[in-house]
DNA sequence: GATTACTGTAATCATATAACTTACAGTTAA
DNA sequence: TTAACTGTAAGTTATATGATTACAGTAATC
């Protein structure tokens, strides 16, 4: 999968844990471990989603657009990463005469894919403030 | 995802469709579209979970063991790729004295596995029998 | 209105991962 | 003894991922 997911829960994670619940790329970047650039991406993606408010210039930055406990780990799945959770190598040749050959990408992707229903869904059922609670019981 | 899921998946179905359910790593591979040692990779792992039985020598190959109704793609999903589906990057800094940076790794890695056990769930309930009947419903 | 500190986005480069190829030892049927 | 297989690993190439750099756009502040 790709990693985007882990960066946009992480940023997120740090914006609902900040008592303003706001902070600049360059923030947010230090506590993920990765480049501003990267970060800026990311929460572009999550703002087209409602999940962050942007403030360009002096003194902006990202804030949590929400309650912690209101935004699930589904919906910031299912905002940044749906869909690659699936193996972009394909198997068999359409063309064949062999049905196995011609059809298991298409009824593996359809399988595949409600599988990624099921992943997505247990996302669903923990929220940013769960997270939160089960990071300080690691203290 | 490792697409050696894939992989295994479409040859398990193949030697299922075979009326002796037998088939060299050539011509699995051929079917597969990929090359006879990678094949040949992926059957040697299904064989040490007992999926196929493998013949060296001349006139050898892998057949199924098992009846295709009897064997999920949950079961196809452990042996071969379980523990893939999360990113191989890492976000924050263990040492960091941040909560956030410094555990937010270890608590989505938990997170994470149990949703794997969600998605692997799904594709339990579902056989080789089955899947090859979707084959045969696309024709 | 100039400056400074931000975001938004894209292009380029580096590196890690994935897949292919080749090779060869071991095995077994004929 | 030979031919047709598997088992496995090393070397090579292709692709995907992440880092870097750059720069235009925006807004607060002086």
């Amino acid at each position: 999968m790709n990693s985007e997911y882990t960066i946009a829960v992480h940023s997120l994670l740090y914006l609902a844990y900040l008592p303003d619940h706001m902070a600049s790329s360059e923030e947010i970047a230090r506590n993920v471990c990765t480049n501003p650039a990267r970060i800026r991406k990311v929460m572009s993606c999550l703002r087209k989603h409602g999940m962050v408010n942007t403030r360009e210039g002096v003194g902006g930055g990202y804030i949590l657009n929400g309650l912690p406990a209101e935004i699930s780990l589904g919906r910031i799945y299912h905002s940044v990463s749906y869909g690659t959770l699936k193996p972009n190598w394909c198997s068999g040749d359409p063309l064949e005469t062999c049905p196995v050959s011609s059809h298991t990408q298409e009824v593996m992707d359809e399988i595949l894919s409600e599988a990624e229903k099921h992943y997505e869904e247990y996302l669903t059922t923990i929220s940013l403030q769960n997270v939160l609670e089960k990071i300080n019981r690691c203290l």
